[in-house]
This record gives structure tokens, C-alpha cells and sequence, in this order.
DNA sequence: TAATGTGAAGCTTTTCACAGCC
DNA sequence: GGCTGTGAAAAGCTTCACATTA
């Protein structure tokens, strides 16, 4: 009402939202009616003025000297989310990457339904995963359409990733989550979303090797 | 040599470098030898003053009026993400999605060897993944003992996610990757990274919502 | 009184644009 | 001539600290 920036919430905002929802809903299922900026962030791991900053954002939904209450801060940024309609996703790759996404029970509880399975195996076809019957590539189109699949989840090997990719959009989809470690070409329009596996492996790494010299007797001559 | 501030390559950096390893890697493959900061940004989906500056932190490995040398810059960056030596790694958790971790190729071909399998189900120890036995969990800090693991993955549900954490940080553990939906309490000298495989999902949702109104004759009396 | 909401300060990251070097 | 490496400017993000309000 009062001039919210509505176009224009933070990227990193963005990002943090659904740490917030997901301490939020902790919180409910204990039975927290009430909640101050320092407890939610300290449930989501945030300092308290970032978490003030970022619900700021969306509007005023707290109470001065009380706090928030859980349950409407969980609608607000449910209906901030996009998270208040149930969003038809379709997977394509069923591996065990894309057979462990079918199964996670994390999406279905966020307003995401796996609406199809899709894969280009023919043993795999057919085949019965997580409660639906795996589809040929060939029907790709036709389910993106009939089931009005607007976001995909890619989880094929990196060889066969853009094709996919180019025939989902061309059916209609402009959001993608990318598992496949390759980089994907799209239109203007259309967002991608990756996830590698093990880029946070390589982060732990870095850090790692700048306290393992002094601890394990492994590196010896290392300083060059 | 020359005082490379060797402290403090900064967040943004290393969460790229993998990434241009990524790049780098398919280069190689491709039998290109030389690359420009043009090139290898288009391949990493950056853009190339973002990609020089990042390098540069490094070192100076690229050549004026030439470019880089893939394999070069590969050792570089494998080195200074500390890749170079072998990571013994441990799976905690062994549902669906430690099936899919512990049969994921990506870790391998990056240095990291998962060492063993420990899940708390007497129905998954002992059956085989991956080509390892699944180990109870009674046997995890013999195992990190044993194997030298510095590195460790929580592939838990949420519920038993703290307790694997504190069993793992207390064998020495520093260093976690933490894919349950929970938030993890741990020491200072321990670095926890989490991939949550629903929050790009939400990000995607976000974005989708602000296009949709438009295009789907869904949402009617939407405007507040 | 207690806790939100927010200007302002400080810090990090990105982008620009060009000097320096091959 | 062409491309890297990098100061400097711009943009974005986090933290501080406190006025404001229930």
C-alpha cells in the first residue's frame, strides 16, 4: 500500500527467504505463536539486523516490543515466495541424482508438485519412481503442455543437458534448476538456477587445506 | 613469491574457482590449449573483468596478448583449492540422497575419495553402495580414526542431523557439508557449508511469480 | 520497557577503463 | 595489435546504533 518497492527486493534478500520460512516452520510445529527478530535469526543462522533488513523488505509485519507472529510472518513470505500456489515440475534424468529429487520430500511440503518423470533410457522408461511412471523424451513436450509445467529440474548428464534444455523452452518453461554440471545457454527470459554438487565440496576444501598443514604430518615441503 | 596476499583471496573468488576448474577441465578435453579471459568467462557463464580479477588474485598466470594456458591454470586453481592431495571423505546417511551422493562421480573426478558409508538403519548397514559396505553407526569415529577423514557429508533427515554433527566434530571432524534441512551448531574451528536442494527451487518460484500474472489467467484479483 | 524498522557508515563485490606487457 | 592485470569508481550488501512505536 505504502509504496513498497515491490519491484525490487535484494537478490541476497531473496536468497535468505526461504532459510527464514524453513526456521518459521520449525517454530510453528513447536508451537511458537510469537517470535522476536533475535530468536528467528539466531534458528536460521543470521545475525538480527540482516534478518530486520530483509523482512523489512517486504512490508511491516512486526509488532514493536513484541515481535513477530509465526504464522502470518510464514504467509507473508510464503505469498512473497510464490509459494501460496503449487508450482507442476517436471524432472528430466532419472539416475540417482534425479530418482533422489523425485523422492525428496522437501518440495512437495514448499507448494511444488513432481508432476512427471522423464527420462531417455529406454530400461529406465516405464519404470515406476517415487508413485509415477517414468516417460520417454519423446513425450516431453506433450506432458510440459498438458500439465502446465512452467519451472524443470534437470538432472541429466552434462552431455545431454542443453538439448534438453533447449527443447524445454521451447515448450514453454522459463525456470530451470540445473543439476548437470555444464552451463546452460538460454534466452533473455529464461532463468537458470544451478546446483553442483560438489562446488561446496571444493569450498570445504580451500578452507581445509589452510589448517591441515599444521595438523596432519602429510604436507611437508610445501612452502615453495 | 612476490607477496601474493596469500591471507585473504576473498569469499567471492574461491565460490568461482570451481567453477572455472569446471570450464577449464572441458577445455582441456577439448584439446584447446590456450584460452582468452573472454573465452574461459563464457564458458564459466561470467564475465571476463569479474574472471581476470579473480585470477589475478592467484597470481599472474595468463600471458599479455595471449591468454591462459589450460592445463597451467588448471594445476593453479586445483592447487589453491587445495585439490591437489586426495580428500578422504565419509557419507553420513545413506536414504535417497546419500545413495546419490555416494554414486556421484563429480566428488571422484575432484580429488575427493569417499572412504565409507555409515547409516543408522539396521536394514541399509551392510548392504552394498557404490561398491562400499554401509557401516553402522556405532563404527563412525573408528571410521574417521581409521581413514583420516577431515572432510565429512550429512546426508541425514533433519532430526539426527545435530547429533551426527557433534559425534563427527568430536572424532575431529572440521570441515561439513550438511545437506539435511537443519541448521547445525558447532565449534569455531569448524566450517559447515549446506546445500539445501529446495532454496534454489524457492528462488525460481519467486521469480516465476513475477512474470506469471500475466501469462497464465490464473491470478485475477491479485493486485492488494 | 522491549523490540522493530531504518538512516547512515563500513565493507565487499562488481564493473569500468586503460596502463603495461608480450 | 591484442589481451592481461589492476587502480579507481560504482553498486550492492552487512552492520551499527538509535529513533520510533506498541
Amino acid at each position: 500500500m505504502t509504496s513498497h518497492a515491490k519491484q525490487g527486493i535484494p537478490a541476497a534478500t531473496v536468497a535468505r527467504l526461504p532459510l527464514y520460512l524453513r526456521a518459521l516452520g520449525t517454530l510453528s510445529d513447536e508451537g511458537v505463536t510469537t517470535v522476536s527478530s533475535e530468536e528467528l535469526a539466531a534458528a536460521a543462522g543470521v545475525n538480527s539486523a540482516k534478518l530486520r533488513k530483509d523482512l523489512s523488505q517486504l512490508g511491516s509485519y512486526g509488532t514493536r516490543g513484541v515481535g513477530y507472529d509465526v504464522d502470518y510472518l510464514v504467509y507473508q513470505v510464503s505469498r512473497e515466495l510464490g509459494l501460496t500456489q503449487d508450482w507442476p515440475v517436471v524432472i528430466v534424468g532419472l539416475g540417482h541424482l534425479g530418482h533422489a529429487l523425485a523422492n525428496y520430500g522437501g518440495f512437495a511440503s514448499r507448494g511444488f508438485e513432481v508432476r512427471a518423470l522423464v527420462d531417455a533410457d529406454p530400461d529406465i522408461v516405464g519404470t515406476r519412481v517415487a508413485g509415477l511412471v517414468v516417460s520417454p523424451l519423446d513425450a516431453l513436450e506433450e506432458i510440459i503442455n498438458a500439465q502446465g509445467v512452467a519451472i524443470a529440474v534437470i538432472a541429466t548428464p552434462a552431455m545431454a543437458a542443453q538439448d534438453v534444455c533447449d527443447r524445454l523452452v521451447a515448450s514453454g518453461v522459463s525456470s530451470i534448476l540445473n543439476f548437470a554440471p555444464s552451463m546452460l545457454v538460454v534466452p533473455e527470459h529464461v532463468e537458470v538456477r544451478k546446483v553442483d554438487l560438489s562446488i561446496e565440496l571444493q569450498i570445504l576444501a580451500f578452507h581445509e587445506q589452510r589448517k591441515a598443514p599444521l595438523l596432519t604430518p602429510m604436507a611437508q615441503a610445501a612452502t615453495s
